[in-house]
RNA sequence: GGAGAGGUGGCCGAGUGGUCGAUGGCGACAGUCUUGAAAACUGUUAACCCCGCAAGGGGUUCGUGGGUUCGAAUCCCACCCUCUCCGCCA
C-alpha cells in the first residue's frame, strides 16, 4: 500500500515505477475512480448527515401529523440512501483492487532492467572450484549416497517433490540449527510461526492479491472422494509472512525498534507458470525449509539502508562460513517485486548449473508492508509513524545442499561435511556410502 | 464433535430501540498544591475516511457480514474468535 497523497499529487511516479516494474496498472484510471469514489462518498455522506440530524429531533417531535410526515419523508431518503451506499460499495471494491495493486518506488539506484538478465553484480566473494576428477551433479551425489531421493518424492507428492535421507535429512536440520546460532548471537529472536495463514497476512505481506496462483489455498473444494469446505487460509511461501505480520495492526514504542527477528519454517511454493524451468533436482521445488531474518525498524531511509545491509551481511557471513562462493547482485526494477523498492539477491556457485544461482534475497520495503499491516510506532516527535519492514534470507535448504553437495564432494563419491556444521551432526566429519 | 458463556474505547466494565462515540473506574497526559515526589483535587485523553489553506464541518466504527426500523451497541440471521465443561486426540 502506498501513501495516497503522493499518489494524487505525483502521479508520474508511480507511472513510472509500474513501468519499471513490468506492472499493468492504469494509474489515471485510478485516479478517474479516486475522483469518482470521493464523489459519491460526498454524496452519501451528506445523505447520512440528514439522516442523522432528522434521527437526533424525532424524539422531540410530539404532533402525531408532523412526525408521520417526517417519517415518511425519512422512508423515501433512506431508500435513496440505500441504493447510493450500494453504488458507493461497488466503487469501493473496485477502488481497493487497484490500489493494492499500485506499487512501491525503486530507489534511484536501483538498475533499470526488464528481467534477472539485467541484474547488476556488485560484488563476488570465493573461488570457482576446479575438479582433479568428474564430479557429479548433487542429484547423483544424492542418489549415490542415499541422502536424496527424488523419484520416490514424485511418486507420491508429484513433480517438484523429494525425500531427505538419512544423513541428507540432518544435513539439512545441521545447517538451520547453525544459521539460527549465527542470528541468535546477533541479536535475532527465533520464531516458529504459523504455516498456515490467513487472508490478511498474505495481503499484509502484499502477497496478495496478484500471487494468489502461487500459494496453496487449503481447503480444497472437493477431493475424489468428498466435498469439503475451503478453510479460507493460505500456506505460507516464507516465513516473513508469519513474522512480518507478528506486530500487525500494533503501534510500537521507539525504544522496542529495530526488532531484528527470524522464522525458521517450512515454505511452499505452487511454483505456478514455471513448467519446465528448472526440473532438474533440487533447485525449484514446492517444499523447502528456511531461516528468514526480519527487521522493523524506524521510518528513516538511513536507518532502513543500514539495516539492509546488515541482514545481507549476516547472510554473507553464513555462506563464507560454509566457504561456499557466491555474488551478490543489484536486483533490477523489472525483477522486483510489486512492494520492493530495494533489493539484493544473494546467487551462490553451482558447480553443475556452472552459474551462480539465487540463493537470497534481501528486500526493502520502507512502509509499503507496513501500511498494509497497519503496523506503526510513536516516533521522537510524539506521532505515529509506519515502521519501515526489511527481510532476507539467512538459509534455505535444499537448494543450499546443491552447492553444499557439489562443492564438498571428493574423489571417492562421498561428501566432506563443512566444518562449521560439524558440531550439528555429532562431530560426523563425512557423507560416504 | 456435544453443552454453555461471552466479544463494547489503551485496559476493566456499564449500557436491551432515539439528545449514546457510548456512564463509571484504571492508566496516560496537563495543571493546582509541594523544596521534590506521592496523595488529593481540576481538566484533557479513540481510530479511520471525506470536504477545507486553515479554523472548522461531516461521515464511519461497540467481533465480522447481512437483515428489520424513520432510527440499532441494543432486535433478527449467518459467520469468525475467546473462555468453561464433556468427548476425542499428537
Amino acid at each position: 500500500m502506498v501513501d495516497l497523497d503522493l499518489v494524487r499529487a505525483h502521479p508520474e511516479l508511480f507511472e513510472a515505477a509500474c513501468k519499471a516494474k513490468n506492472i499493468k496498472l492504469d494509474v489515471k484510471a485510478f485516479l478517474a475512480l479516486d475522483e469518482k469514489r470521493r464523489k459519491a462518498m460526498a454524496e452519501v455522506q451528506t445523505m447520512q448527515a440528514e439522516r442523522n440530524a432528522v434521527s437526533k429531533k424525532m424524539p422531540t417531535l410530539k404532533d402525531k401529523a408532523e412526525k408521520e410526515k417526517v417519517v415518511k419523508e425519512m422512508k423515501a431518503l433512506g431508500e435513496k440512501l440505500k441504493e447510493q451506499e450500494a453504488a458507493l460499495a461497488v466503487l469501493e471494491a473496485d477502488w481497493m483492487n487497484l490500489q493494492l495493486r499500485l506499487p512501491g518506488i525503486p530507489l534511484p539506484s536501483v538498475p533499470k532492467g526488464k528481467d534477472d538478465s539485467e541484474n547488476v553484480e556488485v560484488r563476488k566473494h570465493g573461488k570457482i572450484p576446479t575438479f582433479d576428477f568428474d564430479p557429479k551433479d548433487h542429484v547423483a551425489l544424492g542418489e549415490s549416497l542415499d541422502i536424496i531421493d527424488i523419484p520416490r518424492g514424485v511418486k507420491i507428492a508429484g513433480a517438484r517433490s523429494y525425500f531427505l535421507k538419512g544423513d541428507g535429512a540432518r544435513l539439512e536440520f545441521a545447517l538451520l540449527l547453525f544459521t539460527l546460532d549465527h542470528l541468535k548471537k546477533k541479536g535475532f529472536t527465533a520464531f516458529i510461526p504459523p504455516l498456515l495463514v490467513n487472508y490478511e497476512a498474505m495481503m499484509g505481506t502484499s502477497y496478495f492479491p496478484g500471487g494468489e496462483e502461487m500459494a496453496y489455498a487449503v481447503g480444497v473444494k472437493k477431493s475424489r472422494t468428498q466435498a469439503i469446505e475451503s478453510d479460507d487460509v493460505y500456506l505460507i511461501g516464507t516465513s516473513e509472512v508469519s513474522v512480518t505480520s507478528y506486530h500487525g495492526g500494533e503501534t510500537l514504542a521507539i525504544t522496542d525498534l529495530p526488532k531484528r527477528y527470524c522464522g525458521i519454517s517450512n515454505c511452499f511454493r505452487r511454483e505456478a507458470g514455471t513448467y519446465g524451468k528448472d526440473t532438474h533436482g533440487l533447485y525449484r521445488i514446492h517444499q523447502f525449509q528456511k531461516v528468514e531474518q526480519v527487521i522493523l525498524c524506524e521510518n528513516d531511509p538511513d536507518v532502513s539502508a543500514n539495516m539492509h545491509q546488515e541482514i545481507l551481511k549476516n547472510a554473507e557471513e553464513v555462506l563464507q562460513a560454509l566457504k561456499l562462493p557466491y555474488r551478490v547482485v543489484d536486483v533490477c526494477t523489472g525483477d522486483m517485486g510489486q512492494g520492493q523498492i530495494y533489493k539484493n539477491d544473494i546467487e551462490t556457485w553451482m558447480p553443475s548449473r556452472k552459474c551462480y544461482g539465487e540463493t537470497h534475497s534481501c528486500s526493502t520495503f520502507h512502509d509499503f508492508q507496513s501500511r498494509r499491516l497497519n503496523m506503526k510506532y510513536v516516533a521522537k516527535d510524539g506521532t505515529k509513524k509506519f515502521v519501515h519492514t526489511l527481510n532476507n534470507t539467512c538459509i534455505a535448504s535444499p537448494r543450499i545442499l546443491i552447492p553444499i553437495l557439489e562443492m564438498y564432494q571428493q574423489k571417492d563419491g562421498s561428501v566432506i561435511i563443512p566444518e562449521v556444521l560439524r558440531p550439528y551432526m555429532g562431530g560426523q566429519e563425512k557423507i560416504s556410502t
